[in-house]
RNA sequence: GGUUCCGUAGCUCAACUGGAUAGAGCACCUGCCUUCUAAGCAGGGGGUUGUAGGUUCAAGUCCUACCGGAAUCGCCA
């Protein structure tokens, strides 16, 4: 496989510099900022004046001069106070972009260093319905996961859900207030419990906001609750078995809604899983001098040096005796530890939770449980409503995440029926392909901004189907397909690739440039590098097609066999990337 | 009040980590469908990057202080 465009051109930079007795790292090549005067610059000279003690533009001069002759480039010049602006010639890009048409991955390769990575996302809770929160979290954790096995590295995503703590001590005593007759509430039967479930995941919904509610407002409501909490973690048998229905009709109900969504986990573990570790992990912190008592509480003090303000102490076991969220997370790290060994773990969870994980990573690094740098907490902004306020699941009209699917559906359907398209299928493929679109529709829409703060949930922006959207990105595929089916019927054939107009050359330098998106986007853990990326080739390629005509009666066998191979190229890069 | 994050076109967001005249998409104008799907293409208007200083050849990006917003601040997750 040979080295892509921009780096090629980066070496010859990178020995003219260091022929001058610069360092070679100046010599870097980027994407130029302007892309009406040359495809890629260099802007080495400017930092190399400093060095060399001379004008900038003569150190361009220089190195402008070293680089006479070299058959790749096709332009070499100066622009402003010394930027040098460079273009391949027509050999290179066409050499370039056979190597692309017949590499597997479109250019695509494997990162230097594979790691083993484990995804943590989703982190539904048992008792709450899935909102758009989740939806976000959930789409950035799987593109990350997909993201990452793409570039090569062993990964493993897990739910982990939100099934032990104070939460289920509500749903038990809500639950008790409703049903006092169940058995699971008779401390004399300790076995032979109905195979059943006592309640759906409609009740489930229900009766939490209830309690929690009941207990903000009375405080012998909430003792009640961390009773049962601890009652549970304790081991009573009838918390037990509750317990696990109300894990199994979450999970089903789970698996249905990130089913909808394309979301994949390899793993379904919660916190409840880990129960057993705890004990004797937090004996072994004790042993070790980590832990100390405050407040009847047992702590881990975190606070280092540098802090500006002092961090709060990391709760391990509660006043009332419970595990808490902290716990179960240093639990849950050892557990990995112990049986994925990975290198790296991400939590993708919102920015709100920013200060819990520092609490979580610096204990685990100062216990020795696991490495502080290998312990990334990929935020992302609360979802607020148009109003920039937070979009709250108590303030009504929750968003479903269903219903949300099916509103994109929807618009997707009446989009495809306005414009006539797909009039030629049968209802069933329709409605399909209304599903498809809608998905994409959200997916792309959530994922092309990660920004970490300021996340504005618009259902308008997440269902629409012009300009930069998912739909655009298919629409380009589909565009391109149409073109292959027409080809195959003519008898055209895919031929060596020979770029000759501006467009053409334009859509190949954005193809090769994949390999830099996905690298970059693995770096900053950031799925809208990728996202625009992909939408860079759909106009690169939308731009082409306009403009140059593949299956015309007057356009030449051998251009029509090029621009075809073109097309072709395209095609698998985008299903690839949409894939991801 | 303390800490952290953020402030870019009317709106939603970029800007490859310090580079040239700050870019896209909506929305608004003007053209383009008897030719591979107009979910598109070509073009236009729209900006003192919250404010004021500082660092240097160069600042949306780095440092300081204000203004405005969000999150969080020991027994919820």
């Amino acid at each position: 496989m040979s080295q892509s465009v921009l780096q090629t051109l980066n070496a010859h930079l990178q020995a003219a510099f260091k022929a001058l007795d610069l360092p070679a790292e100046l010599g870097l090549v980027v994407v130029s900022g302007k892309p009406d005067m040359a495809p890629f610059q260099c802007n080495g000279a400017l930092a190399a004046a400093k060095i060399a003690k001379k004008s900038p533009r003569d150190i361009a001069q220089a190195v402008v001069e070293k680089l006479e002759g070299n058959p790749d480039f096709q332009a070499i010049s100066i622009g402003g106070p010394g930027f040098i602006n460079l273009a391949p010639s027509d050999a290179l890009i066409t050499k370039r972009s056979n190597d692309l048409a017949v590499s597997p991955l479109t250019g695509a390769r494997p990162a230097d260093e594979l790691q083993k990575i484990v995804v943590d996302f989703g982190g539904p809770n048992v008792a709450k319905p899935m909102h758009v929160g989740h939806l976000r979290s959930s789409v950035i954790g799987d593109c990350l996961q997909r993201l990452l096995r793409f570039r090569g590295h062993g990964v493993v995503s897990d739910i982990h859900l939100g099934d032990w703590g104070l939460q289920m001590g509500h749903l038990i005593t809500e639950l008790q207030d409703e049903q006092p007759d169940l058995v699971y509430f008779d401390e004399n039967i300790t076995s032979g419990y109905p195979k059943e479930s006592p309640v759906t995941i409609d009740d489930l919904s229900r009766l939490y906001p209830v309690a929690s509610a009941k207990a903000k407002e009375d405080a012998e409501r909430m003792e009640r609750s961390r009773t049962a909490t601890s009652e549970l973690q304790a081991g009573r048998a009838g918390y037990r078995a509750l317990l696990d229905h109300f894990i199994s009709v979450s999970i089903a109900a789970l698996k249905k809604d990130f089913g909808a969504l394309g979301v994949h986990f390899d793993l379904w573990k919660g916190e409840a899983a880990v129960d057993p570790l705890i004990g004797p992990m937090v004996e072994k912190f004790k042993k070790d001098g980590f832990t100390e008592e405050s407040d009847g509480a047992l702590i881990i003090r975190v606070a280092e040096e540098s802090d500006k303000k002092e961090l709060p102490p990391l709760i391990l076991i509660s006043r009332a005796g419970a595990a808490l969220y902290a716990t179960t997370d240093l639990a849950t790290i050892q557990d990995r530890r112990d049986n994925l060994h990975p290198d790296v773990i991400l939590y993708v969870v919102d920015f709100g939770q920013s200060s819990h994980f520092e609490q979580v990573y610096r204990a685990a690094g100062k216990t020795g449980l696991f490495p502080r740098e290998g312990l990334e907490h990929i935020k992302f902004g609360t979802v607020n409503g148009k109003d920039g306020k937070r979009f709250r699941t108590r303030a009504g009209g929750v968003m479903r995440l269903s219903d949300l699917l099916s509103q994109a559906k929807e618009a997707a359907a009446n989009r495809l029926s306005e414009a006539g398209l797909a009039k030629d299928m049968d209802e069933e493929e329709r409605a399909e392909i209304a599903r498809m679109i809608g998905l994409a529709a959200i997916k792309f829409s959530d994922l092309q901004n990660v920004r970490t703060t300021n996340y504005i949930f618009d259902l308008e922006r997440f269902t629409s189907f012009e300009g930069k959207t998912g739909p655009y990105l298919l629409y380009a595929s589909v565009r391109i397909k149409s073109i292959l089916r027409k080809a195959k019927k003519l008898g055209v054939k895919a031929g060596l690739i020979k770029p000759l107009k501006a467009t053409e050359k334009n859509l190949v330098l954005t193809l090769d440039s994949f390999n830099r998106a996905l690298a970059h986007a693995e770096a900053k853990r950031m799925p809208h590098i990728l996202c625009e990326h992909v939408y860079n080739v759909a106009q690169s390629f939308s731009k082409f097609y306009a403009d140059c005509h593949v299956l015309g009666d007057d356009v030449p066998a051998d251009v029509q066999a090029s621009r075809l191979a073109l097309c072709e190229l395209t095609l698998r890069q985008l299903t690839l990337a949409l894939d991801i």
